[in-house]
DNA sequence: TAATAATACCTAATTTTCTTATGTATTTAT
DNA sequence: ATAAATACATAAGAAAATTAGGTATTATTA
């Protein structure tokens, strides 16, 4: 796991390129997922993933479904088109940032 | 400039990673030395700057020098030996992190 | 079968970190 | 002379997260 301070800021362009690659994913999905990829280095922490859903939501960044899975709900999100664009932009932008902090701190980062 | 979020969480390690190449800087120099190297990309705020210098000193990670120049106060900053290992660790951490997210995001970096 | 862990959603109080605004003062450039 | 740059600092407020709590179902395991 990561100091909380560095996954700052990043919530909102990990969740919006899970989304463009998966037509819809719950909440809880999208923990796991991230947890899975990452090896456990980065974990949606609850409080601050929902918040942040429905605010993307309200945006009309992302739109929502609720389904039955047994007895239990599941509140699916699928991305619009306008947060595709916003999507495209947020992680354009993040590329952009890391290459100026390999730079900026001079890092060799080991890609694998 | 970045979406102020992004950058977020990474001012330690950026003045952390300067002072151990640079034996003393002061806090406007840190502000144009990050201008430029990240071609005005990057620009440290001061009411962020001067109280991260300020609790970075309280916990013994930079020790400092008032020097006066002309009839200007300079405060210089410098690490300290166990400053070095928090940077390095920082800096660590955040190759490791960078290297995360290029996986999570799917990116193509391009590196200079 | 009882207890625990995992699945699945949510909110609220607090904390952390940054922005924005403001202040003081000297030096350099126009 | 005036404005911009240099150089420090703090304080109010906003933004984004953490921490902690809540509800409920389903699967595992002791």
């Amino acid at each position: 796991m990561y100091s909380s301070e560095l996954i700052k800021g990043t919530l909102k362009t990990i969740i919006l390129k899970l989304l463009t690659e998966n037509e819809k994913m719950y909440g809880y999905e999208l923990t796991q997922k991230v947890k899975d990829m990452t090896g456990g280095k980065i974990q949606l922490t609850e409080g601050a993933l929902y918040p942040t859903l429905h605010a993307l939501e309200n945006q009309g960044i992302l739109t929502t479904e609720v389904v039955n899975v047994g007895n239990r709900l599941r509140k699916y999100y699928a991305i619009t088109p306008s947060g595709r664009e916003i999507a495209s932009e947020k992680v354009n932008e993040f590329t952009d940032f890391i290459a100026t902090m390999i730079t900026l701190l001079d890092l060799k980062p080991n890609l694998g």
